[in-house]
DNA sequence: GATCTGTGTAAGATAGTGCTTACATAGTCG
DNA sequence: CGACTATGTAAGCACTATCTTACACAGATC
């Protein structure tokens, strides 16, 4: 998660991902939507979006194709949901579960970062 | 923008968020959690999640105490539903818009960053 | 097979991050 | 005032990120 984080805070990055959202464009392609930078550093920049799982890769050919992989953003999007949440909404699901907020601050904490899936409201 | 999903991409400063997030804290206190990391390196971490707008400061006496700023994460969270949102969906808002998808890829890429709040379903 | 096209990788320069230790500063309390 | 407490800042260091140029290599094409 900190890795498509990272990922995502460059602006070249997301310019991609925008770019290859609703369908796969070649390397090339994308590169020559960035006249200011070499085709290496895109290259370089493509390469790490398919390290965290945030694009996909097919070759085709002579080319490679890259495309968006939308659950590449599940756990950045949950951490946000979390996040967002109002405090009476959490202070609900806390008793709920009867769990008392003071004892489970730190525990809640810990186990929010690895489970929790988004709660889907757009798709 | 950059500068909040930077932030947000540290693991430490996600915790630090998640402490501040119901109620404010003091520096040491936060500090007392990381027990692992020196109070100047956590003071750090403070200081950039400021910069960023995730957290607010108050001076009380002589301490300061840090409170989450849920505002600071809107631009995030926008750009998250943009790219989360399906391709039906922002058909159907270009269609209404009386956009042509093809003519406006690229355009769309580029409005996008800096319009469009959140749908709000969580709060 | 020779060559062109599309693309990734290597090496290196430069800048940025995240920690540490040492120090500075502001408020509190005797 | 003087000492104590809470906290930020400065300097330095190791590590990482993001570019560039030069090169390697696979697939297409003649």
């Amino acid at each position: 998660m900190d890795e498509t984080l990272r990922a995502v805070a460059d602006p070249t990055r997301r310019a991609i991902l925008r770019l290859v959202r609703d369908g796969e464009l070649a390397a090339g392609e994308i590169a020559t939507h960035f006249p200011s930078m070499t085709r290496p550093a895109v290259s370089q920049h493509l390469r790490v979006l398919a390290d965290s799982g945030l694009v996909e890769v097919r070759p085709d050919g002579n080319r490679r194709m890259y495309r968006w992989h939308r659950e590449g953003l599940r756990d950045a999007a949950a951490f946000l949901d979390e996040m967002w949440s109002d405090r009476l909404t959490r202070l609900k699901i806390a008793a709920e579960r009867e769990d008392w907020p003071e004892r489970t601050r730190a525990e809640r904490a810990e186990q929010a970062s690895h489970g929790q899936q988004r709660k889907d409201c757009s798709s």
